[in-house]
RNA sequence: CGCGGGGUAGAGCAGCUUGGUAGCUCGUCGGGCUCAUAACCCGGAGGUCGCAGGUUCAAGUCCUGCCCCCGCAACCA
């Protein structure tokens, strides 16, 4: 092999520290491993990036609320997610973490650089200001017009911000994707972000916050902190020796660009185009490749604590194994589209895939040659019917999985895999093995049959080493040699002859769906009514304490009749075109006249034609806003319940349009 | 008419660029085998390839129109 060895630098994003990783952020760090593992397998110099992203208001907030300071809440979370990643087998090189004081020094300087050169500039940030919280909204962060975290009123208000020239690099990040076909993956969103991002024209960036002190500090302006992202962003050359002077590590001349970004699909505008821009800010080279990977759902839906449906590693881990689970998310998931999870699926894989044609496979192969031969393996001369399919099927194999690798096709690569098991328990069947240990003419035959299945084996075991490390050095201790690597599977014919394998061990249980199901449920419940409940409540506290704004005790009545309700009949409602919310009602309100009202409430009323003739109560003196381009003047008055019940409220039928409530 | 992706057997997907017997995994039914973790192997059933037109000797595959789903963007005064 060639001393110099080719470069690979391959980063996840870097984890949020506000909350533990579920299933769904952890298949990032495992599919990254499998592409670094093959890599490296590849005979690349690989360096393998990830961490923790430990900076910004929410972590501050939740600090906070937990009562200790955002580096002991940061170091708590970042322990932990280190503790899933090294669970689940990764060969991360680094992990890195935000709040590392290099990296801050780092981009202080990036900052003032940018500052310097006039990519950012002094600005006003305009807004809705909340006095007592000291926070800065913008409009649709408000709930009912009023503060979402204490539901007081909110002023106009404008800060001094600092901004980034987003426009002046545009024309050339347009053109770089366009002459890099292969830079955003998959293509579906490159089309998203030139559409919807850079054909309107980018806005200029907001990159520094003063609202909250949880960051990195700008040296030029006391108060103000940098923007998470761009602080996230240049962890992937910060921690890889660069060096804003100019005066770069080795490590980073040498992996600088990065081959592959690795990150969800919810965050590519960040990864596309601000990362990029920053870099060309810099006078940086881009990355090669950004692949935005698809999710992992439970039933459908995002996983999230509030609906109930979060998964973690470590539970998954303790039911199945480590390497069921990574084969789990790196089978399953496809290439472009999201992926529904369920326990049923898992147990379906694990026994098919798994137990049956993998373990099995190598259980009989191994209990064969150690029952008639005393485990000594036999020489592979004896050529037969049914050979040649097998061994260019092997030999062919590492090829075809490289070649998926090579397209991120990860799923695609393991079958590659799994197609060479499949014909080798085929193979099996058409030289059936038992028949020939029985005549004694035929036992230098069975030897080579014997010898060709665990060769196959051999070449699978080391084929399967990027996905399932632990399955496949277990599969090399059995059949009793070493991994070779990939320069190993050149030829069919590295089992030596004469030697001994191990003994057969079984590599995966088959498991019975039924009894797994009841272990999970149990495991589950066990887990719901401790520590989860407890956690549980105070969660749907924190949630109803954003959904519900806080009410003052008491207010005098002159507060109360600022707004003015009046009773409405609705002459026409008709959904808004291209709007999943609203419905666009037109009012009378007696001698008051005709107005036009827009409501969030489609979802509620299927027939909105239903409504017309119907009264209502409205607030009408509210300041006029224009929504999906219809100017709406007031507000209509409505109920809804935690099962999501709505009514609008109404007077009862008998009072005349136009008139007030009070 | 904002942009993009997709609608192929019960489920999940490939095939469409370069038209020509509709394929894979799981499930299901039947058979074989017994080395092995009731596993493995073979075979069958099951699809008007979203709908309607068109081009062609021939269309999942190309063209036109329409319907539906899903992302992104906007949107709950």
């Amino acid at each position: 092999m060639c001393e110099c060895k080719k470069p690979y630098y391959i980063t996840t994003a870097i984890a949020y520290t506000s909350a533990k990783p579920h299933i769904g952020n952890t298949y990032e760090i495992v599919l990254a491993d499998a592409i670094a593992r093959s890599k490296r397998q590849q005979g690349y110099d690989v360096y393998f990036q990830t961490g923790t992203d430990e900076h910004g208001l929410k972590i501050q907030q939740k600090a906070e609320a937990a009562g200790i300071t955002p580096q002991q809440y940061v170091d708590n979370v970042a322990g932990e997610i280190k503790r899933i990643w090294d669970l689940m087998n990764t060969t991360y090189d680094k992990f890195v973490r935000t709040t590392d004081p290099m990296h801050k020094a780092k981009v202080q300087k990036i900052f003032r650089k940018m500052y310097e050169k006039g990519d950012i500039y002094k600005g006003k940030y305009t807004g809705k200001y909340c006095t007592p919280c000291e926070s800065f909204w913008t409009e649709s962060q408000l709930v009912e017009g009023k503060c979402p975290d204490c539901g007081r009123e909110c002023v106009d208000a404008e800060e001094e911000a600092y901004f980034f020239r987003m426009s002046k690099y545009a024309d050339r990040l347009m053109k770089h994707i366009e002459e890099n076909p292969e830079f955003i993956q998959p293509e579906s969103r490159k089309n998203e972000m030139i559409n919807n991002f850079l054909k309107p024209g980018l806005q200029d960036l907001c990159v520094s916050r003063s609202s909250f002190t949880w960051g990195v500090p700008l040296d030029f302006a006391p108060g103000h902190v940098s923007y998470v992202w761009l602080d996230a962003l240049s962890n992937y050359i910060t921690f890889c020796g660069y060096d804003p002077d100019g005066n770069h590590d080795e490590q980073y001349k040498k992996f600088w660009p990065a081959d592959l970004h690795l990150i969800g699909k919810d965050i590519i505008r960040f990864h596309t185009i601000y990362w990029p821009i920053f870099l060309m800010s810099m006078g940086e080279e881009l990355p090669k490749q950004v692949f935005g990977h698809p999710w992992l759902l439970v039933k459908g839906d995002k996983m999230s604590k509030s609906l109930g449906n979060v998964i973690y590693a470590d539970d998954l881990v303790d039911l199945f194994g480590v390497d069921a689970v990574r084969y789990f998310v790196l089978h399953e998931i496809p290439f472009a589209a999201d992926d529904i999870m369920t326990y049923e699926l898992i147990i379906d894989r694990v026994n098919s895939d798994l137990a049956n044609i993998l373990g099995n496979l190598v259980n009989r192969t191994i209990a064969m040659n150690n029952k008639y031969f005393g485990g000594v393996i036999q020489s592979g001369d004896v050529a037969g019917d049914f050979d040649e399919e097998l061994k260019q099927i092997a030999l062919a194999m590492p090829g075809k999985v490289k070649a998926k690798m090579d397209e991120l096709k990860v799923a695609d690569a393991i079958d590659e895999i799994f197609v060479l098991l499949r014909r080798a328990n085929k193979y099996i069947d058409e030289t059936t093995p038992w028949i020939l240990a029985k005549n004694p003419e035929t036992l230098p035959r069975l030897g080579t049959v014997l010898y060709n299945l665990l060769e196959a084996i051999r070449f699978a075991a080391i084929a399967l080493e990027p996905y399932l490390p632990d399955t496949s050095k277990r599969i090399l201790e059995q059949l009793n040699v070493c991994n070779g690597g990939l320069e190993s599977l050149n030829a069919f014919g590295g089992m030596v002859a004469g030697e001994k394998v191990g003994t057969p061990e079984i590599l995966f249980a088959r498991l019975d769906p039924v009894k797994k199901m009841e272990e999970i449920n149990a495991a589950n419940e066990a887990k719901n009514s401790k520590n989860e409940k407890k956690a549980e409540k105070q969660q749907k506290k924190e949630e109803k304490k954003h959904e519900e704004p806080t009410y003052p005790e008491v207010i005098d009545i002159d507060t109360f009749f600022q707004s003015k309700l009046q009773v409405g009949r609705v002459l026409e409602c008709t959904n808004v075109p291209k709007s999943k919310k609203l419905l666009q009602f037109r009012l009378s309100f007696g001698k008051d006249g005709e107005r036009t009202i827009l409501s969030g409430i489609a979802q509620y009323y299927p027939d909105p034609a239903a409504l017309v003739g119907k009264q209502i109560v409205a607030i009408t003196n509210l300041a006029p806003r224009k929504m999906m381009g219809i100017e709406s003047h007031g507000m209509i008055l409505s109920a809804v319940d935690d099962e999501g019940n709505l009514r609008l409220a109404s007077v009862g039928e008998g009072v005349a349009d136009g008139a007030l409530l009070g």
